[in-house]
DNA sequence: GTAACTTCTTGATTTTTGTCAAGAAAAGGA
DNA sequence: TCCTTTTCTTGACAAAAATCAAGAAGTTAC
């Protein structure tokens, strides 16, 4: 099994016979350090498989930019606003360090859907547990304290911060870089 | 064509024998005001067409009360978390004042993805809808001040305003309810 | 290795928003 | 209708987080 193909396995839980139908839609492909995988206004027409490597979505506001979420190994990435709807992007997806992907392009994503029937389920259940984690996100928005957003992230993903920008992951958390700073301070004490 | 038939059909944009197939397992409901669809704790098992009245999802911390929600007529209503995954829900929802539903039971829910092709890429398309409202709130909870936050709902869904308690509403822009009355006063003067 | 650049930290200060408390207004029930 | 209860508003104050500014630390490129 390749890696693409564990993957696929690991998520969906289908026969092998499956696995190796939908991965084999999807190409290698490099990302360069700072490339864009998207730019804002762009119609997202990809979806992919992010092996290696870390990305960066992030919408450039006139006063400030704001990252909306980082993209980490083994899972996926793409615009749905793009992907499934047609429209373009509010944000750019930009490459922190190079990148190693396995890449469908939206005619063959089409095909997988006609062509394997368990598809839109297994795509339907992936995108619901996106939802439910977006449900989450809001709801440690609304009700937590700054901090204990900063423990909650912290608690899930601890390498990243070893791995991105501060600030970035401030911006995702809803705070400024000074106040994650005084934070991790406080950590410490 | 009765009103739950109209919804799916603009919902879906499907033939009208499988909006007719579709409605037929949606059973009619009641729900008194104030009356639970859902306790928290609960594995939500059933997926309701809201046709009228309003509900309220909402999470019961120690200290405060967080409203994640306000269900609105033409909508659906269900925990994912519950229907997909057969996991408890983190939030009750509670009727604000008498709805009508249109409810299905998870039994007939799977059943009809069994027997209707379409279901799952209809309900996909329906859920990635969902996923870009959630990506939506999650930007203009990082982005926004109280007051965008505010003029954004506002913009939308105006009427909301004279008929769910401001406090709610308050509680779902995540700010409170001494926030939103000013917040309010200034726009008037 | 060093210069240039980016990122992070820290302090002082301001702004935004929350908290507490009391009264006004509105809604609901007998 | 009037009484009770809930919801909303307002003011005074406190807390949380943002802003501004400067310097430290860390990276990158030559």
């Amino acid at each position: 099994m390749t890696a693409l193909e564990q993957y696929i396995s690991s998520y969906f839980g289908v026969p092998e016979e499956d696995v190796a139908a939908i991965s084999s839609y999807f190409k290698p492909q490099q990302l360069r350090k700072q490339e864009y995988y998207l730019k804002a206004g762009q119609v997202c027409d990809t979806l992919s498989f992010q092996h290696s490597g870390l990305t960066r979505f992030f919408v450039q506001l006139p006063e400030k930019e704001v990252t909306q979420w980082i993209g980490t190994p083994a899972y996926f990435m793409t615009d749905l606003n793009g992907l499934m709807f047609g429209k373009p992007s509010r944000w750019s997806i930009q490459a922190l360090e190079d990148c190693e992907l396995f890449t469908i392009h939206k005619k063959d994503y089409l095909a997988l859907g006609e062509q394997m029937p368990a598809w839109h389920e297994l795509e339907k259940k992936f995108i619901a547990r996106c939802f439910t984690y977006m449900e989450d996100r809001v709801f440690n928005l609304l009700a937590m304290s700054a901090e204990q957003r900063y423990q909650w992230l912290f608690g899930q993903h601890p390498a990243l911060f070893n791995q991105v920008p501060l600030q970035f992951l401030a911006s995702m958390l809803g705070m400024t870089p000074e106040t994650l700073s005084r934070i991790r301070k406080k950590q410490l004490m």
